[in-house]
DNA sequence: TCGTGTGAAGACGTTCACAGCT
DNA sequence: AGCTGTGAACGTCTTCACACGA
């Protein structure tokens, strides 16, 4: 009422694109109990633990917090800092057991207990997510997928992937007890979709669409857009500076 | 040398999970002569930019910093202090002009002269990618793809984009003055590439493989890293609270 | 009066530098 | 000596609050 009366349509029309999740600004962190992680610690504590997994594939059990920071590509001080949060896990003099620093990590993440994960929206991108072996690789998978159009999706995919009726979404996570979404539905649906989500007790959702969620408090959303990524590379790129480096 | 000789191992062997990009760390900000707009104000101006354009096509011509903060997901007050960035583009009493405001923003993110972009690794996500329209929505085409196996590629495909052999990627891009590229190749084929296309004069990689690219200063890098972004989604989400909302 | 633009305050995150343990 | 853990300094980003212009 504020506004000019034209006003108010924008608030009903726009929908807009993704805050790219990380930013700084408000779910800054969480209040669990004991401890509560800064959102980019989380990220960098992931990053740590790869790391982390590949040294114990080579079968080495020591490390510094400077050689760690190297490999992850941050400061050493910012490592300490972040590993910090966990409590005092390293040796002064010493630095880090492989071993246990991981488990640590794996513990406070919460990758113990992995949350079951669905897919909506199996698209162009909806399909490379459902293929993509990484999600495996770091001990996730997609329990189920959800589309519109299921026959037509099944029929593009070759593959025998379980694929149900969007209709149906709500119903199966309540009876599987699903936290957590990826949504990859096309920008128009994406906030509708959404609100399903919510109303079926989802927590967690994963957007992949160029529009900016509405969500309750309590669901925490993280965008990936890739236009906009795209976007803010083009800006980081000076135009200038032509011809490669050498012939 | 100063390390424990186990250690350079570690050096050697470790190529790391990819650092989400705008880590507020190291690159914060572009020395670009004339302004230097801090890195994530880029990306909500991004985010303004989308939102007016749906503005546009609404016919709406005015709009406040209240009312378009809303749209995008942020503050008033922080709208207003990005968009200072760019000068004194709205009036005071009344709010900021649609189209001109939209134009501002296109010009200062350099959407007037977009990057050509190639994409490397044409695999699972490469794909959806290449068939991924939100690019084409927001101005960007991919010129041209490369991989290790283009015939193999292109017989999965069924259209017919354009799937070069990555031994001409370096070529391609001297002589199409390529500077932005998108690399979806396999985390172990990740760091080579990007030395190719770093040789190639490569300005900006958005890179999608799970590890951490070493590159020399000048050339920017956008992790997006879709495993980290689970993971960090599944400890935000409080395994408690179980059921859902409402019968 | 209404809404922009901006100094100043505040919150947050990173880095330094060193005390303290091994 | 070597390396962790951390108080304190620093820098950056966000938010407040109000002066100013329409």
């Amino acid at each position: 009422m504020p506004l000019g009366e034209g006003f108010n349509i924008v608030e009903v029309m726009i929908r807009c694109p993704a805050p790219p999740a990380w930013f700084g600004n408000f779910p800054t962190e969480i209040m669990s109990q004991n401890d509560p992680i800064p959102r980019k610690a989380v990220y960098r504590l992931s990053i740590y633990n790869r790391c982390l997994r590949r040294l114990v594939a080579n079968g080495i059990e020591t490390v510094s917090s400077s050689a760690l920071a190297k490999a992850a590509g941050v400061k050493p001080a910012q490592l300490r800092r972040d590993l910090g949060h966990l409590g005092q896990l390293g040796t002064r003099g010493l630095g880090y057991s492989v071993g246990s620093l991981s488990e640590a990590i794996s513990i406070a993440l919460g990758r113990a207990k992995l949350q079951p994960v669905i897919l909506v929206g199996v698209g162009n991108l909806g399909t490379a997510l459902l293929r993509y072996d990484g999600f495996l690789k770091e001990g996730f998978e997609l329990v189920m997928a959800f589309d519109r159009e299921p026959e037509v999706v099944k029929m593009r995919l070759s593959d025998s992937f379980p694929v149900m009726n969007q209709e149906h979404m709500g119903d199966y996570m309540r009876a599987h007890q699903v936290r957590m979404a990826i949504l990859a539905v096309p920008g128009e649906q994406a906030q509708s979709v959404a609100n399903e989500l919510v109303q079926a007790g989802v927590a967690g959702i994963l957007n992949f669409s160029p529009v900016v969620l509405q969500v309750p408090e309590g669901v925490s959303v993280n965008n990936v857009d890739l236009a906009l990524e795209l976007e803010q590379l083009n800006y980081f790129v000076k135009p200038d500076k032509n011809g490669a480096d050498n012939s």
